[in-house]
DNA sequence: CTGTATCCCGACCGATACTG
DNA sequence: CAGTATCGGTCGGGATACAG
């Protein structure tokens, strides 16, 4: 390592951490590529799409992913309860990223 | 999403998912990451490299790594012990995506 | 339909001590 | 130097029920 690079000894400092903390996870990533596919999506869809997951875990990782503001959600005050999702710009521009990380993965593992 | 697509709607069967699994986690990245700087580290080097890692998680994230093909470990039949450890072929591949997610991740996070 | 509220378990991880 | 052994705590995440 030249001397003059930064040297990322720390997890916390990590960026490749930090990325796993924010993206990573269970449900996360699968989340980000349904909308990163399908667009716009409802709770209900997602909920139906993704295999295994709970409610309260699909509510959980979706308030994280806004709170990252990597999704966007849209609430229609309309009865029964609307709710739609989908990525930010932020969010949008994980596409080539995830698109590398498939391709390694499918790959290599 | 196109009919013909294959739809990652299990978080299991999800590349990224997988990928996550094997690369994720608190160390295996700063791990991977030094390596990658570093060429060739010791034990202990990596054990002084890494705030705040117990020589316990070290050595179970380097197994881990080790199984997954990602990094080696040499071993020299000496006193006082010396095991090397480096990446290999399918580790350095990791390279440019690990660089693609640190940038990202500065940019975005 | 879109969530919360509880309860609970097991994996992950840290601290510490010990060994060849 | 390069690990292993043991103990124990924290927390992500699952099951289920309930609410607006």
């Amino acid at each position: 390592m030249k001397k003059d690079e930064k040297k990322y000894d720390n997890a916390d400092e990590c960026p490749i951490t930090v990325f796993m903390d924010k993206i990573g996870g269970k449900w996360k990533p699968v989340i980000v590529w349904l909308l990163l596919n399908n667009g716009t999506m409802r709770f209900n869809e997602l909920d139906k799409a993704i295999n295994g997951i709970t409610q309260k875990m699909l509510s959980q990782q979706l308030k994280d992913l806004e709170f990252e503001n990597i999704i966007k959600r849209v609430s229609y005050p309309v009865i029964p309860p609307k709710v739609e999702y989908s990525l930010t710009d932020k969010g949008k521009t994980l596409s080539e990223l995830l698109e590398g990380i498939m391709q390694w993965s499918k790959t290599n593992l």
